[in-house]
DNA sequence: ACGGCAGGTTAGCGATCGTTAACCTGTCGC
DNA sequence: GCGACAGGTTAACGATCGCTAACCTGCCGT
C-alpha cells in the first residue's frame, strides 16, 4: 500500500542524517523522493511531523527490542551481551537515524519531543538495570551515565565508515564489553 | 582587549548546541551577546566564520594537546592513559564545543570543513599510533575505528549531566580503558 | 458512465533568514 | 579642540523558508 510515506521516511532519514534537520527543505526532500515540494503535505501534516514520526518510531523499536532481548536472556552476563548485539545490529542497519536521534531531537515539536525523551530513558533504564546487577553497589546514575557512554561508542559506527560492517560488529562488541564488564570475568 | 569576539564565541557555542547551528538566527546570538543582530558583523565577516573559528579553534586544541600528552609520556600504555586523560578534560571542559564539533561540522563553508576534517583526523592518527602499538598486529584502519568509537563514549558526556565531573572524569577513564587495552595487562 | 478521491501540479503568501546601508556616539591620539 | 575610528543602532533588501490554495488527472466502486 501506500510505501510514498515509508520511501519519504527513509530519504528523509538520509537527508537530514546529511545536513541536519534545518538544512533540508521541503523542495529538497519531495525533489529527492521524485515529487516536488508541497506534495509532501499529502502524506503529512509538516514537515515537523515527518522528523516525529522518524524518531518516535525508531525509539519505539529500539525499547522493544531491547526489552525482548533482556528478557529473553538466561541471565545477567548473557542479557548484557544480548544488548550490546541488538544495539550493534541496529545502528549497523539504521545509520541515518542513529544520527538523526541525537542530532535533530531538539527540532521537535514538544509532545512528540517528551515522548521520544521518556521512550529513550526507558530503553536507558533496560540497560542500567541489568548493569547494576553485574556491579555490585552500583548507583543508579552511574548506572544510567555507563548505559549512555556505551550509546556513544556503539553509537560511533555511521561517523566512521572505514570498516566493512562485519568486522565493525566485532570491534564495537569486544569494546563495549570491556567498557561495560568488570574485569574478572572475562 | 577585544572580549566581545571571545564572549560571541563562548555564548555561539552554548546557542549553536542547544539548538543547531541553523537553529540560531544573528539576530538571537546577538541578543544573548547583549548587542543585537547586525552588530556581530563589526566582529566576524559573516555567520559561517563565527562557526568556522570555533570549530577550527577546537580542533587544533585538541590535536595540540594529544600530541604533546602523547610525546611526554614515557611508553605506549601510559600515553594511552593520558590520551583518554586529556581528552575527558578537554570534553569536560567543552562541553557545547563538542557538540557543535559533530553536528553541525557538515555546515562549514568548505575551506574550514576541511580544514577541520584534516585535524581531526590527525587526531584520530596520534590515538591510532598508540593503539597499534599496544595491540600486535592491529590495522590502521580497526585503529581509527577504535580510536572513533572511544570518542564517542567519552564525548557522551554533554548528553548527560547525570554525574558530578569528578564521578564522570573516573567512571569514562575506566570505561575507555577498558574499551581500548587488551585485557592481561589489566 | 460517472462521481469521488488519492495524489500529483504550479502559483503565491507571509514570515524569517543573513546581510548591507546609513547613521550615531563616545574615546583617544595629535 | 578635533578628526578618525571602533562599535553600536535601525531600516530595509533579496532570498528562502514552510505552507496553503486552486487546479488537474487517472483510477475505481457502484
Amino acid at each position: 500500500m501506500s510505501s510514498r510515506r515509508e520511501q519519504i521516511l527513509d530519504i528523509a532519514a538520509e537527508l537530514f542524517a546529511r545536513r541536519g534537520f534545518h538544512g533540508v527543505s521541503v523542495a529538497e526532500l519531495g525533489a529527492a523522493c521524485g515529487i516536488s515540494g508541497p506534495a509532501l503535505y499529502k502524506h503529512f501534516p509538516s514537515k515537523d511531523a515527518v522528523l516525529a514520526e522518524m524518531l518516535v518510531s525508531i525509539s519505539e523499536r529500539l525499547l522493544a527490542g531491547g526489552t525482548a532481548r533482556a528478557q529473553a536472556s538466561p541471565d545477567t552476563l548473557s542479557a548484557i551481551e544480548a544488548l550490546v548485539e541488538w544495539h550493534i545490529e541496529f545502528s549497523l542497519a539504521h545509520r541515518a537515524l542513529i544520527v538523526v536521534q541525537d542530532r535533530d531531537w531538539s527540532s521537535l515539536p514538544p509532545e512528540a519531543r517528551e515522548r521520544v525523551r521518556d521512550l529513550q530513558r526507558a530503553y536507558v533504564d533496560v540497560w542500567a538495570a541489568q548493569l547494576r546487577r553485574v556491579h555490585r553497589g552500583l548507583r543508579t546514575d552511574r548506572a544510567r551515565a555507563m548505559a549512555h557512554a556505551a550509546f556513544g561508542l556503539l553509537n560511533s559506527t555511521p561517523h566512521s565508515g572505514l570498516l566493512p560492517d562485519g568486522q565493525m560488529h566485532d570491534l564495537l562488541r569486544s569494546m563495549a564489553l570491556g567498557a561495560l564488564l568488570p574485569p574478572e570475568p572475562r
